[in-house]
DNA sequence: GTCTATATCACGATAGAC
DNA sequence: GTCTATCGTGATATAGAC
């Protein structure tokens, strides 16, 4: 019955994605998650622990979300910027974890290593990219676009009235390979 | 004498931008900003009346952005996409005073009205880039590559090796209208 | 207006029962 | 393995001297 430590890690994606960093203390972690504090100390020692448990999830979903991206039916960039957009996240995948870790990179001791498994799942995700555009611009290109739209999602901000993200696909595919329907 | 506000506002951005908000305490702020506790509080009679006055800086100098995006002599895209990237910001403006409101974007009481003023700026960057560009997909297109920037200035992901702003540019021209040198 | 001292409270972490 | 109870620390905010 490993199943908890799971249990704690999406309550905790979850608390930060919603509420922030100064809002996900162990004791709102273990109550979203339904064990005790004892409990949740039990899976991770420390809270420095508890955000490693989360730093490694990331790197194996980020690995898991490259080979995503490069055997997408509708295209490399088509996916990326899908997952990228607000809402577009699947359970389980890299989105919501990414969100999270967003939240907590501090300057504190573990800032450093945060920053380091944030670049890795940047070069996953281009190095991904450019498999299907080849250029290493135009991947860039596509990977910012995707990025920003990561950027609203962190900010909640809403698309800009009648825009979506067929619009950005439909404009790109212009000066992109073909890439599926 | 009020020079001493605006002390503390600078002094709270960095400690938000270089040591997280974590960092950012009542005490941090002081020290930094070389007044008492007693005398920042003072100035901001608490931490969320620090916030809102952050928050009242950033929308005067979106304000005051929008209309440097419209006058830039390389035009808005070339501007945007300048200043966005890591090391992009001039001081006093938007750059700074953005990346440390993201910091501190959390589900607090404040929380809401943080989103707020974050869509207000993204909506000014917006209209500006349309003034420009006046296709309204394209405007969107270069304000995410540009946010991307964002994002990565925000995570400290350094930018692809061999690549830099002026290659996304140069690229970019190529489907914009003209818009200078 | 600006400072020191202090009250109050919440968070992380530990100890130990079950 | 999971719980309750508790300690130590550090943060915000207040009171009041200068």
């Amino acid at each position: 019955m490993t199943g908890a430590r799971d249990r704690v890690l999406d309550a905790y994606e979850t608390l930060l994605i919603d509420h922030g960093p100064g809002s996900a203390t162990l004791d709102a972690v273990a109550a979203a998650a339904e064990v005790s504090k004892g409990g949740l100390l039990y899976h991770f020692a420390s809270k420095d622990a508890l955000v490693t448990g989360l730093l490694d999830r990331l790197r194996e979903r980020s690995a898991a979300d490259a080979d995503a991206i490069r055997t997408a039916p509708d295209g490399a960039v088509a996916y990326y910027l899908r997952t990228s957009a607000p809402g577009g996240g699947v359970p389980g995948g890299v989105t919501r974890t990414y969100l999270a870790v967003l939240r907590i990179s501090e300057g504190s001791s573990t800032g450093r290593t945060i920053r380091e498994v944030l670049a890795e799942v940047d070069a996953d995700a281009f190095a991904a990219l450019r498999a299907e555009l080849d250029d290493p611009v135009l991947a860039w290109l596509a990977q910012l676009v995707g990025d920003g739209l990561y950027l609203r999602t962190l900010t909640g901000t809403p698309l800009p009235p009648g825009l979506g993200v067929e619009d950005l696909l439909a404009r790109m595919r212009r000066y992109l390979p073909d890439a599926g329907s």
